[in-house]
RNA sequence: GCCGUUGUAGCUCAGUGGUAGAGCACUUCCUUGGUAAGGAAGAGGUCGUGAGUUCAAUUCUCAUCAACGGCUCCA
């Protein structure tokens, strides 16, 4: 007999070799249906698999994200045994679960065949029919030559790649219906319980995610123990849709592009560039108090200062090519730093100058790859809420500190509160390649960086290989609605351009030192954090960032002098308002004001215009009564200069 | 850059081997209407671009450009 522990305390024998599913069933069968896995020591397990000795057990359902997974991960085996059914000798490679976007994927060589996205509906329809079957998935421990016998015998090239990296003892496989998989597991106890399945898109992913690699195919897919719930899913991406930056930026008029400007290259039409300004001002007032100073550089150099930098062996391929004068190349900026590093030399620094802080909405262009171009959030021509910190080491501290402060203040105002930071850290054996080689920087600069990240309290998770070649990072990283991971704000270290650029201030024993320099943008670029703005508010921006705040709607045009009065005195308070002066009904003016998400409508007609009011209504909310004109002014001016979220 | 999909009016979309349609937007007229679409008329497209097949191409084929879904990349 075992023990087994419940996570409420409980404890109860049973039989060794008992499942997880049969200790469920032994509770009740309500629960034994639902049972998609167990935790067993805080591992997740098959629920079929024996429990050999004691144990704390947890029952996983939908209701667990580890749940969730093991699902979605017996989807993609399910998925794996249909594409076998109709593209046989297809040779499989991996097939996780995924958690953005929820489902699964399976990669793919289909060898010569291809697969188009009409081939998914008979996918789907055999999914279907094999989980009908409701075939158990059957876990086998095999040894590391049976299962190299076996994919041999199957000529399958990527299974075979796997089991060479794992060892004798580790190596599984699981078997539903007529389809076996090398896999470690775990999986749900049948293909039964799958009962609504869509695929979603096909895509090729490189093999092992090189791109010098073969590329597969991989098939998207998500899965769900009821159609209901499917469908649900379907409608809340539907609806996730409507909030695409990309549909709301042309719908509120925000930016435009178009083929004869190029690729990537952002035009900001009235609306948008609405938006700009009040961040810049926003940025502007936040900087000055900080102690920033302001700087403006050109938007070209010559090659010279990119070999200095170190940018270029690194950045070449996704700078626009030079363009070449009386025997001299030059490059449009990619990145503002070695312009302000310039600001930095171009007079002699004590200590007593430190830190220098200078900022500027650097224009830079860089020349992505065509392919990852998307909306606002990925530009060849971006504005970047740039800064760049001198400092001696001792101050430090306090400098990155007051730079995380300044994105934390800067995200109360927007209502931020749907991101991770990020400590990107360099990876060792790449030092030399991507990284400057300094490994004895990096360690000290990646302890300061984290270190700072403690004291503030802020929570954060650690990646490797994220770093900037010059130094650590800490960079705040946001989804767009579609589920599309971007960096929207960042903050760093740099031990290494400094040197480079042999920028020196004279410390107080009077030698010549390096500064340290922290390069940081909170607002990130006009660019991307617009895109994230229209899809965070769905379009409904807070009246300060609004590009038209209020629109004032005569009843007909007999108002309409009055309401031009209304709009020229909302004008003087610094209130951007317009008249809707069209020959339509106030319903039709109403209604258009709404889709274009204004914030606020005067409705303006015989009564108001008699007694020197306006009837206020609010976007999304409706009628908030009369009231005169002045103290309409009043609370909307306050509204505005208080950055007032609501 | 790579794999796949798409490209028809300003926008959203229908359609066809015999040189195109709807709704909204736009223009004009009627209407002067009190909180989410008043009515009528009109104008607007060499069907992304280039080539090929064909008596004939917006439709079929190829190339190219762009957008979209991924992969790779992201100072």
């Amino acid at each position: 007999m075992i023990n087994i522990t419940f996570p409420d305390g409980a404890v109860r024998s049973y039989e060794a070799g008992i499942s997880g599913l049969d200790i469920a069933k032994s509770i009740s069968e309500g629960l034994a249906r639902k049972v998609l896995a167990a935790s067993v020591d805080g591992e997740v397990w098959d629920a079929t698999r024996p429990i050999t000795k004691d144990a704390a057990v947890r029952f996983l359902t939908w209701d667990d994200v580890d749940g969730k997974k093991t699902f979605w991960h017996s989807s993609a085996h399910l998925m794996a045994e249909a594409v076998e059914a109709l593209f046989p000798g297809v040779k499989f490679w991996v097939g996780p679960a995924t958690e953005n976007p929820a489902g699964f994927y399976y990669d793919m060589d289909l060898g010569d065949r291809k697969m188009t996205e009409e081939d998914l509906a008979a996918l789907e329809k055999k999914m279907n029919e094999l989980a009908k079957q409701n075939n158990a998935y059957v876990r086998k421990e095999v040894s590391k030559p049976e299962a190299i016998q076996y994919f041999t015998a199957k000529e399958d090239p990527y299974k075979l790649d796997l089991i060479g990296g794992l060892n004798d003892g580790d190596i599984t496989f699981y078997t539903q219906g007529g389809f076996t998989d090398l896999c470690r597991g775990p999986h749900i106890p049948s293909t039964g319980l799958i009962k609504a399945v869509k695929l979603t898109n096909i895509a090729g992913a490189y093999w092992k995610g090189d791109e010098k690699n073969k590329q597969l195919t991989r098939v998207y897919g998500v899965s769900f123990p009821s159609q209901k719930e499917l469908d649900a899913h379907l409608a809340l991406l539907e609806e996730a849709k409507k909030r695409d930056h990309r549909k709301l930026g042309k719908e509120l008029g925000i930016y435009t592009m178009d083929d004869d400007v190029g690729q990537g290259l952002i035009m900001w039409l009235p609306n948008g560039t609405v938006i700009i300004e009040e961040l810049e001002k926003l940025a502007k007032e936040t900087e000055l108090e900080a102690g920033y100073k302001r700087v403006v550089t050109p938007h070209i150099a010559k090659e010279s200062m990119y070999l200095t930098s170190g940018h270029l062996p690194y950045y070449a391929d996704s700078m626009y090519p030079p363009m070449e004068l009386d025997g001299e190349k030059y490059y449009l900026k990619s990145m503002n730093c070695p312009h302000h590093h310039k600001i930095f030399a171009a007079e002699p620094k004590s200590y007593r100058d430190l830190p220098f802080r200078i900022a500027e909405y650097g224009t830079v262009y860089r020349y992505e790859q065509s392919g990852e171009l998307f909306g606002l959030m990925r530009v060849r021509c971006l504005h970047m809420n740039d800064a760049h910190i001198y400092c001696t080491k001792e101050q430090f501290n306090d400098e990155f500190r007051a730079v995380n402060d300044m994105y934390l203040k800067y995200f109360k105002i927007f209502g931020i509160e749907k991101y991770v930071m990020r400590l990107s850290l360099h990876s060792p054996e790449k030092l030399g390649i991507k990284y400057v080689n300094e490994p004895e920087l990096w360690k000290e600069t990646e302890t300061m960086v984290r270190n700072v990240l403690i004291e503030s309290g802020i929570p954060f998770v650690e990646v490797q290989d994220e770093a900037a070649f010059y130094g650590p990072k800490i960079d705040v990283q946001i989804y767009s609605v579609i589920g599309r991971e971007f960096t929207l704000a960042t903050n760093q270290v740099d031990f290494s351009q400094g040197r480079s650029f042999k920028l020196q201030y004279t410390a107080q024993d009077n030698k010549a030192e390096t500064p340290l320099i922290i390069h940081r943008a909170p607002l990130g670029t006009h660019e991307r954090f617009i895109g994230f703005l229209l899809e965070q508010y769905a379009g409904r921006f807070p009246v300060w960032l609004a590009p038209v705040q209020v629109k004032v709607l005569p009843i007909s045009d007999k108002f309409q002098d009055y309401a031009r009065s209304v709009e020229l005195a909302l004008k003087k308070a610094g209130i951007r308002a317009e008249v809707d002066d069209r020959n339509e009904k106030i319903g039709k003016k109403i209604r258009d004001t709404e889709l274009m998400k204004v914030p606020y409508m005067l409705v303006i007609g015989e009564k108001e215009m008699n007694e020197g009011k306006v009837a206020v209504r609010r976007q999304g909310r409706g009628d908030l009564g009369v009231k005169s004109l002045e103290e309409f002014i009043a609370e909307t001016a306050a509204e505005i200069s208080e950055r007032r979220a609501e």
